[in-house]
DNA sequence: CGACATATTGATCGACTTCAAGTGTAGTGG
DNA sequence: CCACTACACTTGAAGTCGATCAATATGTCG
């Protein structure tokens, strides 16, 4: 079992080697705790808002976002997660979950029993505080959205979210040059932004316009990583990629 | 040392004991953590954007909000913290630190260094979690902020900071019946909720109208919690208060 | 091909921003 | 005790950005 784990794992250790030194036996460790994977169809639920899980999921394929329904009907999207991504690490501590988490393409996750984390977080401190690590980018990119959110413009803030994205994909290993690919709508991208359908296209027309990127079906590319930097006032440090961000 | 410090930890006990249950040894080990306390007036910084924190500070008296400033040179309030919150927990993990702590009033803090964490860390797996429940709390705060920036109006999210606000001033045992002491501007106020200082005013004043509240000065007072709740579509869960919340 | 989702464009409307001025209110010094 | 100052709060008016409504492309998949 562990070791089909493996093969499974290589976007989250590349995640996790940006940033830290991460010893064969972590590995092993890490690979000990996974359970099984389990399959899920674009907008099904991975996690229920309201449960309370046994298991912390690691995204390994597709795209996921984390959502609270409100009671006009409508769903804010308020996080995303690519590959290598634990969507729901906190839930070994926190419960009960506050918000869903919603499978926004075709998504494959491997599911880790709270139990083996919990013996994991007992006798390797070294392993707990990489984890805890993790949960604390996660945060800070919620940090970052919010200020993005309110301090920029629409054009900003896309731009912004464009090039966290692309660093994302990045350390997970999950580009092709400036190429990555996107598995969800311009509606759902606009909702994580929390702007309407129509206002989306328009930002993502613009920035089609001044070439700073093309959008063809779920294929982005940068095309003028500075440019958009500058415009998404966008300083990669809270994603804590010490390597990898070059 | 630790003599002194445990009557400074009244408000971080108080939080934690709303949530867990806390051990006497934990109690001690926290208190044998801390280090010295330093008081800030108004307006300074208590942590300073990209520097290397060897402390984590825990805010013992007075209001405090994480901050980034912007290209067009204003500063964006993207958190706040309360007596008993740590302000910078994760400086521990996460360095360089991706924005600021501002004292928003005159704020007394605790620091603990990190050298002091890490061996807590190393040696209670308890007490490590608990740690990081704190932090995950903090996540959690920020997703709500999320979902209702965007996802409710200006009103709505006026009324949701207000009850969280409220919330986590009892939790810290810092309310007086439905009252609370709130140390910052309507400007600051709406600055955390991306509004600008005329539409908070308009904001602040209907929801007075309304019955829902009142704000003299730095006093607030909860007249109307069930309307509130509702017109901010307030769900305390995330705040994780198990107890005090009733 | 037909059906359905996604993307694109135009026109109108409303919420919030900005600019500007006026009203407390607490603190200071004569 | 009153004038003076500073800062926060309050109110009005005009302008802008993004939402909403309403069509019309453009895929894409059975």
């Amino acid at each position: 079992m562990a070791k089909d784990n493996r093969a499974l794992l290589g976007p989250l250790f590349a995640r996790i080697e940006a940033s830290h030194d991460l010893s064969e036996e972590e590995k092993a460790l890490l690979a000990e705790a996974a359970g099984d994977t389990r399959s899920f169809g674009a907008r099904q639920d991975i996690v229920v808002q309201g449960s309370r899980p046994k298991v912390s999921s690691l995204l390994v394929e597709g795209l996921s976002g984390r959502y609270v329904d409100l009671r006009d009907g409508t769903r804010r999207i308020s996080g995303l997660h690519v590959s290598g991504d634990f969507v729901d690490l906190h839930s070994m501590l926190l419960k009960p979950m506050d918000h869903g988490i919603l499978a926004m393409s075709d998504c494959t996750v491997l599911q880790f029993p709270h139990e083996n984390l919990l013996r994991v977080t007992n006798a390797h401190p070294q392993l707990t505080r990489l984890l805890w690590f993790l949960t604390l980018v996660d945060a800070a990119v919620h940090r970052q959205w919010l200020v993005a959110r309110g301090g920029l413009d629409s054009l900003g803030e896309a731009a912004h979210l464009l090039c966290e994205l692309y660093l994302r994909h990045r350390a997970a290993a999950l580009t092709r040059g400036e190429t990555f690919t996107l598995p969800m709508t311009q509606q759902d991208f606009g909702n994580a932004l929390g702007k309407s359908a129509v206002q989306t296209n328009r930002v993502i027309q613009t920035l089609r316009k001044l070439g700073f990127i093309s959008w063809k079906g779920q294929q982005i590319a940068i095309l003028d990583w500075d440019s958009l930097a500058e415009l998404g006032e966008f300083d990669p440090t809270y994603l804590q990629l010490k390597r990898g961000t070059e």
